[in-house]
DNA sequence: GCCGTTTTCGGCCCGACTGTTTTCAGTCG
């Protein structure tokens, strides 16, 4: 049984006992287990499987009751508090929850009092008047319910979450609006965006002003909005035409570093942080923080010196996750994360000799143009024949070509790779001579992605030993599209770390593979990482950013990037 | 139901907006 299926079983027990009007604690105790449970990177089976209950116990949210839960469900497949529960609060009802605006409460009133348990039954039902008969539903209740349904369809249409970029793209529209007014003093993206997470649910802005109604009047008539959902003195939300929703909270400046931190959430994070304050007779709110004791509320203009009120370190927005981060603040053991301008080339990029759009020349000048040091050329080999791949003899020729190329620049050394197909059988798909005369290869998997975790995990292991440098793209996840190959990730990483193979964070936004969580467990086998772009054109350089934000996110430092080393310190490691 | 640098009991983050109510529940972030 996946995590994604315990997490929710776990969250419809939630959405049931809020209907049952349980104790809304134990409502909360069950959705944020359902939260943990499905965002964890362990596999919650083999948890068990290695620690029995207690280590059940140790997930965070996890107590006594859920553990024993989830052990029935583990070991019979079924677990009785469930189907007590669902035999009363039919399964097929709680989907009505995925429509905006409704809540446990609304769902179960349509499906007590008009045997509503579909979006389809529910949106006949808005239409045709019914619903208009429950008290509490009037005229506007009716029109927001019908909005939510057009809403919910959109969003199952199109994706559930929009690419990081995506949503950099629309933020930077709403931004430039916004700050055409003479009125807005500061307007920043905050949310997920700003701890710059892999995907994007809607967007968040906030924006400080002195005259917070007439700014939230401004926004309201942006020319991209499609409708308002709601709209009130210091907040509005609005849907992007391009079904996007954005909340804008507004605040005058003297609050803006209490605005900055509540909005950046993440919500966990803000949450442990409040918890964690109010038993220091601290209350904390995007309006400052109150000491409860002596009735005062301190401001904070700048987010920096909120955390320093609190006596810890300031944590990086990507940071917030509530991974540790707190806790580490506290004892000022952060890491210091590498910054974004730290890189000093990047290793993964195509030429138009596979499947790039420029030449080596195109891309040496641009490289050169973002300050790099160095820059790998890393094409495709032929093995597959997908991307039309160098063949060994082509690849020597190529790499002879890269050599006459880099006496025309200065100030940028080029060095001559090869994205190598690493075969379903774990070879590498050009001989171990031909990498030794490269400077490096990069090791990928392009082929037989649904092959089971232990074929898969050998394979890739073979491809370690093999003489590759880096392990390119290591998941093979494409987001949106395609979930990761199984890989039994503590094997890999040793031998990473053992063979002195990087492994890859790429930074091309539908990959961002490693992803986070990984490159933090991948840290404590001692792995070295390589953060590239893939570029196959010259644009594509500038995703590097996103790359970057991903190793933030996955706590890694400076010094374990090996593309942030001097290139004599580089080129020894290759050799090694 | 979870959790512990006041606690194994008694708390549990904080606030805005909406609709339909004359004081608040429901929903959301």
């Amino acid at each position: 049984m996946t995590n994604q299926e315990i997490a929710k079983i776990l969250k419809n027990i939630s959405i049931i006992l809020e209907i049952k009007g349980d104790s809304k604690f134990r409502v909360i105790a069950f959705e944020r287990a359902a939260d943990v449970i499905s965002n964890l990177t362990k596999d919650i089976e083999d948890i068990y499987t290695q620690g029995g209950i207690k280590a059940l116990e140790e997930v965070p949210g996890v107590g006594q009751g859920i553990a024993e839960r989830i052990e029935e469900l583990l070991k019979t497949g079924k677990m009785k508090d469930y189907q007590k529960l669902t035999s009363e609060f039919p399964e097929k009802m709680l989907v009505l929850t995925d429509v905006p605006g409704i809540g446990a409460k609304t769902a179960f009133a349509f499906f007590k009092k008009l045997k509503i348990d579909s979006i389809a039954k529910l949106e006949k039902a808005a239409k045709s008047g019914a619903v208009s008969k429950l008290s509490h539903f009037k005229e506007k209740s009716v029109k927001n319910l019908l909005r939510g349904i057009e809403q919910y369809k959109a969003r199952a249409k199109e994706q559930e979450r929009m690419l990081l970029t995506t949503a950099d793209q629309l933020a930077g529209q709403a931004l430039s609006y916004l700050k055409r007014n003479k009125l807005v003093k500061r307007a920043d993206a905050v949310g997920s965006l700003r701890r710059m997470k892999e995907t994007i649910g809607d967007i968040d802005l906030i924006i400080s002003t002195p005259k917070p109604q007439e700014v939230v009047n401004y926004f309201a008539k942006a020319p991209f909005i499609k409708n308002i959902l709601s709209k009130g003195n210091t907040k509005i939300s609005i849907t992007h035409n391009k079904n996007i929703r954005i909340d804008v909270e507004i605040l005058p400046e003297l609050d803006y570093g209490s605005l900055l931190q509540h909005f950046t959430g993440s919500k966990e994070h803000n949450v442990h942080l409040r918890t964690w304050a109010e038993k220091r007779g601290l209350s904390i709110s995007e309006y400052g923080i109150k000491d409860l004791k002596k009735k005062k509320l301190h401001h904070f203009s700048n987010e920096k010196d909120l955390y320093k009120f609190l006596g810890m370190q300031y944590i990086e927005p990507e940071l917030r996750e509530d991974r540790g981060e707190i806790e580490a603040a506290l004892e000022n053991k952060l890491p210091k994360i590498i910054g974004y301008n730290d890189l000093l080339g990047d290793l993964h990029c195509h030429t138009n000799k596979s499947d790039g759009s420029n030449t080596i020349f195109e891309l040496a000048a641009k490289a050169l143009k973002m300050k790099y040091k160095y820059l790998g050329i890393s094409d495709h080999t032929a093995g597959l024949g997908v991307a039309s791949g160098l063949t060994e003899k082509n690849l020597l020729k190529h790499k002879a070509e890269i050599q006459k190329i880099n006496k025309k620049f200065r100030g940028i050394k080029l060095l001559a790779g090869a994205e190598i197909n690493i075969l379903a059988n774990g070879k590498l798909d050009i001989s171990r001579d031909i990498i030794k005369k490269l400077d490096y290869g990069i090791g990928s998997v392009h082929s037989a992605f649904n092959q089971d975790e232990e074929t898969m995990t050998k394979r890739v292991l073979n491809a370690i030993k093999s003489g590759i440098k880096i392990f390119g793209h290591p998941s093979g996840r494409l987001l949106g599209q395609r979930q990761g190959y199984d890989l039994e990730w503590t094997e890999i990483f040793k031998a990473c770390a053992k063979y002195n193979v990087a492994l890859e964070i790429n930074s091309f936004p539908e990959r961002l593979d490693l992803k986070d969580t990984l490159i933090k467990d991948a840290q404590d086998y001692g792995c070295k990482f390589a953060i590239d772009s893939d570029a196959h054109s010259l644009e594509n350089f500038d995703l590097i950013k996103y790359g970057i934000a991903t190793a933030r996110r996955g706590w890694a430092t400076k010094k374990d990037i090996i593309n942030t080393w001097d290139l004599d310190k580089l080129l020894k490691w290759f050799k090694s």
